[in-house]
RNA sequence: GGGCGUUUAGCUCAGUUGGUUAGAGCAUCUGCCUUACAAGCAGAGGGUCUGCGGUUCGAGUCCGUAAACGCCCACCA
């Protein structure tokens, strides 16, 4: 028997364990339909947050409907290195311990990160089996394995054959702390304050200057021209003509250059071909020479003279203190304007020109346009606006720098001797071939992430079964970085998307809306809540609380309320349970009107779940499970089977309603429903068939009748209640009520014949009754009666207005019609029963 | 500059292809310890669905327009 009260630790404890050695959540039964999720390796620098047990409550929601609808449901776990992100954690770890991460060797360094990495991996693992996720653990993979790093050297392989991937110097997104190359995509944009210095660059041998504004006066070591537009009149003149490059006192030419915007700032550009893409596209135009004035780490560099060794931020301080000096600084304007800052680092990125691997993007992004025409064979976002940002990404990106500067990561399959390059899967045999230093970008092993953990290249039998993988669940904010990757390596390597269905959600936000960060200190962790209110409760309040592709507000209050709900089901449990006849097959029989009425709805209920777990609406089906659960089942159902609670059919039909009430709620709260169904049978709920939408258990005429009595009831009760009634009132009942409604009304003892004092009509439809009560009528009481009265009779005018409305009762669908119709003639009635008893009261007075 | 989203009860959110008098949770008010559950039961109050215009017999829903808030992308000397 299951214990008096709810208690989410006790139901949870250890259920995970048993239910892996069990095997629940393997994949592979050849006989049926496979249905296959790849998680979204989670990346293994620290603990997972909300927005991960968010996403992961939606796929094993997912899955474990697919389960229990018989497919051969494959839910395949992983995780990421996170290249960048891990390194910079391991380094910290490593300061932290007093040793400089960089003066480790490159083999020493790595058995740190795998250190690493094994730890935070079992944290993973710890937090994934609190959370009830139910992973095929057999198919796991991880970025660094040996597989996967087969399949990235492939990849890296073919695509450089087929020419899509080059190695070329280019200006890059350069992040000094880390001391690597970015990607376009792991560059944030932030507003911050900053400033344009207008300086005196003097014209050569002249007395006139050009004034130039720049934001970064300390990249003017590296200018080697400036800019004017050549259909600017006022310096149009000087195109040709060359100005002394202040501090270095070096001349540089003027040229003339469509990049220079007359509008913007004096139209008079500087232009540092190493350290600006547009001032790089300037240079190849002009022929400029390009100098980079800066080391990796982001201090100033040989050519930057005397500030050799400055930080650069220390050394624009001082070069417009020294410009000032020398006059020629001409004013600091203050601005607020866009700079990329590391999305790992956070610190400032700098353009700054480097040899680095690229892929070649245009044809690999046209493929994804023209595969996504076609409606057999594209990615279908959930919700489907989402296409548009992939789509549109696909338009205008470019080539994706993938070389990153870290040892944590795939190593890049080329080797140098002198100026020959190789590329293959494996060193070349001869002798003097150095590897590059370099490792990949970790997106580019992880957009590989649903073919390679099935075995690609390898044409395997998981691969043939499993792929393409149904859908994939990921946030929004990853739609550039993965989503975007994996179709197109997807598309260009399987020849198919690699997954029919993507489903997005939004961000996870605290109670007042902002995101939850570090720095904020707003973040919650999902083991607390867990540890407060249960798996079952966190799991079911994200997937149930908004619509897909929305942000989410986290509030605890929420969490507080789902547990409630879950407590409900378990007391209606204990009810069902404690009344239940043991080992009798349920069989449905001998149903009275009120199981029939429940029968009704639940059969309703399935059907109308079934549709929106089909769409991924699970916002929906919480409605509909909550609002059955709680008012149809409980509130209404188990309150009238008390009164025939030893007969079969009452006990049988509790019985089978509750089974598939677990058996739906499951896949939201796999742990209480798994407790609870043990109590009542020996087999697994996970592996057990999902309900089915029987039409036989469809009653329309008992479920009308109880659904009016309940209706009757309700309007009774209200009455009794408004009049402060108590328990001194006689009924006198005037139509046929059903015995149940007598006793859930508890008038049974109260049956009177009519009597000639104040008294309240109950009319619902059929069913008519008349409360008599002995006390003298207030006016309150006479006014809330005007008030009843006074309802009735607008919406019997608006009801007469709309039937009287030809293009209405034209145009409008028949049995709305009707409907209108049909309670029109019910409200009349009930007006003409109301104002009967008023001229009687009022005789009275 | 381009695009997207949101705006519905005090708060957080639903609202299917347009179809009675717009729903839920929490909060509020009233009455109940009724033997599954007081973490509960029974009942109630609360909304000009952001504004304006249009289509329609009928608009929270479709179209146009404006505003506020938020997000994404691009540019930024």
């Amino acid at each position: 028997m299951l214990e008096k009260k709810y208690n989410h630790r006790n139901v949870e404890q250890e259920k995970y364990e048993t239910w892996k050695k069990k095997g629940l959540f393997q994949s592979g039964d050849q006989t049926k339909i496979p249905f296959t999720i790849v998680i979204p390796p989670p990346n293994v620098t620290g603990r997972l947050h909300l927005g991960h047990a968010w996403d992961t409550a939606l796929q094993d929601i997912i899955i474990r409907y697919k389960r229990m609808s018989g497919f051969d449901a494959l839910w395949l776990p992983g995780m990421d290195h996170a290249g960048i992100a891990t390194q910079a954690k391991v380094d910290k770890k490593l300061k932290e311990e007093g040793i400089n991460p960089r003066s480790l060797k490159r083999e020493e360094w790595l058995k740190k990160a795998w250190e690493w990495k094994e730890e935070y991996a079992n944290t993973i693992y710890n937090q994934w089996g609190k959370l009830g996720l139910s992973l095929d653990y057999n198919k796991e993979r991880f970025t660094l394995d040996e597989g996967l790093s087969n399949a990235v050297r492939k990849v890296f392989v073919d695509l450089y054959h087929e020419g899509l991937i080059y190695r070329g110097e280019r200006i890059i997104n350069w992040d000094p702390l880390a001391m690597t190359a970015l990607s376009n995509e792991e560059v944030i944009y932030k507003d911050i304050e900053g400033a344009l210095y207008h300086i005196k660059y003097f014209i050569k041998n002249k007395n006139e200057y050009l004034e130039v504004a720049t934001t970064r006066p300390e990249t003017l070591f590296g200018d080697t021209a400036v800019a004017v537009n050549p259909k600017d009149e006022r310096y149009q003149k000087y195109i040709g003509q060359s100005v002394i490059l202040p501090l270095v006192n070096k001349e540089i030419p003027i040229v003339g250059d469509i990049h220079a915007d007359p509008e913007f700032g004096t139209g008079v550009v500087k232009i540092t071909p190493a350290h600006d893409p547009n001032d790089y596209e300037v240079g190849m135009r002009h022929n400029l020479s390009r100098i980079i004035v800066m080391h990796p780490n982001g201090t100033m560099n040989e050519n930057a003279g005397i500030y050799e060794g400055l930080d650069r931020f220390e050394c624009r301080k001082q070069v417009i203190q020294d410009l000032k000096k020398q006059n020629l600084l001409i004013k600091i304007e203050n601005i607020m304007h866009s700079v990329g800052h590391s999305e790992r680092t956070d610190v400032l990125v700098e353009p700054y020109l480097s040899k680095q691997w690229f892929v070649k993007m245009r044809p690999l992004a046209n493929a994804v346009l023209e595969n996504q025409k076609n409606k057999e064979t594209k990615v279908n976002f959930l919700p489907s606006r989402y296409e548009k940002i992939m789509n549109h990404w696909m338009e205008i990106t470019y080539d994706w720098c993938i070389s990153r500067q870290l040892w944590w990561g795939h190593r890049i399959p080329a080797w140098y001797k002198g100026d020959e390059i190789y590329v293959g899967m494996d060193a070349p045999l001869e002798e003097g071939w150095v590897q590059d230093e370099d490792v990949l970008d970790t997106w580019f092993s992880s957009a590989l992430w649903p073919f390679s953990t099935l075995g690609w290249p390898e044409l395997t039998e998981d691969l043939k079964r499993y792929y393409p993988t149904n859908v994939l669940v990921t946030g929004y904010d990853i739609i550039p970085f993965w989503v975007n990757r994996m179709t197109f390596q997807g598309l260009h390597f399987t020849n198919q998307r690699p997954f029919e269905y993507c489903m997005i959600h939004g961000l996870i936000r605290d109670s007042k809306g902002r995101k939850m960060s570090k720095s904020l200190g707003n973040g919650v962790d999902p083991m607390d809540v867990i540890d407060t209110y249960g798996a079952d409760a966190l799991r079911y309040y994200l997937a149930t609380s908004t619509a897909l592709g929305t942000d989410l507000r986290y509030e605890e209050e929420k969490v507080k309320s789902t547990w409630n709900f879950i407590n409900k089901i378990w007391n209606a449990s204990r009810f069902v349970l404690m009344n239940r006849k043991i080992d009798t097959e349920i069989k449905l029989e001998h149903l009275n009107d009120s199981d029939k009425w429940i029968l009704t709805h639940y059969e309703n209920t399935i059907k109308n779940v079934c549709k929106f777990m089909d769409r991924y609406e699970f916002q929906n089906v919480g409605t509909l499970l909550y609002h059955f659960i709680w008012d149809d089942f409980c509130d209404s159902y188990i309150e009238m089977a008390k009164f025939s609670i030893e007969e079969e059919h009452t006990k049988n039909t509790l019985l089978f309603v509750l089974i598939g009430i677990l058996k739906m709620l499951h896949p939201f709260m796999p742990y209480v429903t798994d407790e609870i169904y043990h109590e009542i049978k020996q087999e697994e709920i996970t592996t057990s068939d999902y309900p089915e939408y029987e039409k036989k258990l469809i009653f329309k005429t008992e479920e009308e009748k109880i659904t009016d009595m309940l209706e009757f009831i309700r309007i009774f009760r209200n009455i009794k209640q408004e009049n402060n009634m108590g328990k001194e009132f006689f009924v006198s009942i005037e139509t046929h009520l059903p015995d149940i409604a007598l006793k859930l009304l508890k008038i049974e003892d109260k049956i009177a014949i009519k009597k000639e004092i104040t008294n309240y009509a109950v009319v619902y439809k059929e069913l008519k009754a008349t409360i008599y009560y002995e006390k003298e009528q207030t006016k309150e009481d006479q006014i809330l009666k005007e008030k009843q009265l006074n309802a009735l009779k607008s919406s019997i005018e608006r009801r007469k207005k709309l039937l009287s409305n030809e293009n209405y009762v034209k145009k409008a669908p028949t049995h709305l019609v009707e409907e209108e119709k049909k309670k029109l003639l019910e409200e009349q009635e009930k007006l003409a029963n109301l104002q009967g008893k008023d001229k009687n009261e009022w005789k009275e007075n």
